[in-house]
DNA sequence: CCTTTTTTCTTGACATCGTCTAAACCGATA
DNA sequence: TATCGGTTTAGACGATGTCAAGAAAAAAGG
């Protein structure tokens, strides 16, 4: 795993401390979080980073394609550090998002898109985890 | 095309002029309005009509399966009068987001879920709408 | 070092979304 | 008219996300 600073540096951002402690939080998270939760767990780095900050660095990342961001959820956007093409299960009951690894589906289109331009294909699914 | 009355009476919920104008203006609706784009509409037919009382009666409409409201896109819900199965393709540059019939992919799962219930599947793509 | 300039950060204000509550309203009934 | 249940309304509220204006920090230059 290659340290946050030298994942900024090599995208041309300057690495500060507070930048550090969202590139942290959010790689290191296996999840899907909201920007809440990523500054919550960035103040345990650096207890000062303000929401503003947050949400500028995350942005920041999403056009430097370090993370993903997923509007697939109720109330707020998800942040998701695999930028791999996957798709998507969401628990009704929890709102948790579990990955699903690209090759699981195969997608087919039976007709050719004419009026559409496609940069980004998943399938999104919605249910109930099993209880084991 | 049936009257909202008889819809409305059909699902057991009490016709009165506010739901009657939400239900025309989502239902005669063909893209994916938010509520706050049917709450105009709906002024139209009933000037009086609020915010609450549209949230509540799109609540009700979805509950009873009248409508699907679908979280596919920053910022709102959007409610949809369709509710056949099918795909949803977004336009970036506009936000407009367009059915795509359901048969127009094949997905075929290639593994079998074991830890989760599936109840609900679509194919969500991204991208540009083609300048003709 | 000291000053100036540029970049970055924080704060607080702001707009929007969606829910909730308490009071007003309204039609039916006695 | 008085009452009663269901409905609507306005406003408050919490959460999400953006923005502008300074404060702070870093860089540049002497
Ligand atoms: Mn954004
Ligand atoms: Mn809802
Ligand atoms: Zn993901
Ligand atoms: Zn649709």
């Amino acid at each position: 795993m290659k340290s946050a600073i030298s994942i900024l540096r090599q995208c041309g951002i300057q690495p500060t401390p507070q930048r550090i402690a969202v590139v942290e939080s959010v790689l290191i998270s296996t999840a899907h979080p909201t920007a809440d939760e990523i500054l919550v767990f960035a103040r345990k780095k650096c207890p000062t980073v303000s929401r503003a900050t947050v949400y500028n660095t995350l942005n920041l990342l999403v056009e430097k394609r370090l993370i993903g961001m997923q509007a697939i959820r109720e109330g707020a956007v998800v942040f998701d550090p695999n930028i791999q093409k996957h798709h998507h299960f969401i628990d009704e009951d929890t709102g948790d998002i579990y990955d699903i690894p690209w090759d699981q589906f195969e997608v087919r289109g039976r007709k050719a898109f004419e009026d559409f331009e496609i940069l980004d294909v998943q399938v999104i699914m919605r249910g109930k985890r099993r209880k084991k």
